[in-house]
DNA sequence: CCAATTGTTCAATAACTTTTGAACTAAGGA
DNA sequence: TCCTTAGTTCAAAAGTTATTGAACAATTGG
């Protein structure tokens, strides 16, 4: 069982920033970015929303052609598609997540951010 | 008369990624990119759809602070905010504007390219 | 086999976005 | 003043996106 995705040809730059023009789906990405190399699966990002709408989130990341599943098991583990956006669209990616990373409206995943250790 | 602005801080990240995830609106900003410098006013705009329409989309641009509108007589003299966007957001605008550049899926102001003098 | 875990699909609804045309305002020129 | 030019505003219609809950499927562990 493997799920549908774009090749990098496909991969639309309007439709990849429109996708990462939502809150939900930009904390996902921000989050991937953090822990890239980890691929990671949906129930870790639960704090953004719904089982259901999680699905649906990562559903549109995943037809934009900003991620990618892998069907393991029960679990989809999911990646970004680093290399595929960055050979398309140079430098778009970082940047992002870049301004993501510095973002405190956006929703986390951790609930708060890392505390100093006193 | 002025129009509304967001000030640079007010900038929102998923809101610019949304307002330039529109085909048409990325194409604004792609011309208006490609004639920095010179403020264009909104009847420029004309072959990416009808005046209303336009007037839509640039107040959208506007609202989220990635076009600047000043009113000269009965024209808005329409540029990129690439200071403050810049300074918000680094290297976010340039690699929108380069992804856009080469994107022929995009509409066109010109209405064609640049043809090579035979 | 049975139950738990992971995630999807479906239908409904709510909320937003885009597009349109008609009516409007405001400035500038004859 | 009257007409034109430039652009906005409004309301309606059409289309799209986000969110929810209930039902479903597939894999894994006991």
């Amino acid at each position: 069982m493997t799920l549908p995705h774009p090749t990098a040809e496909q991969i639309s730059l309007p439709n990849v920033l429109a996708v990462l023009g939502d809150p939900t789906r930009l904390a996902i990405v921000r989050y991937l970015a953090s822990k890239e190399g980890v691929p990671l699966n949906c129930s870790q990002f639960l704090d953004l929303g719904s089982k259901t709408n999680l699905s649906y989130h990562l559903a549109k990341l995943r037809e934009a052609g900003v991620t990618r599943a892998e069907v393991v098991g029960t679990s989809r583990l999911i990646t970004l598609r680093r290399d595929d956006l960055d050979r398309r669209f140079p430098g778009l990616l970082d940047s992002v997540i870049a301004a993501a990373t510095g973002d405190t409206a956006l929703p986390m995943v951790g609930g708060h951010e890392v505390e100093v250790h006193s």
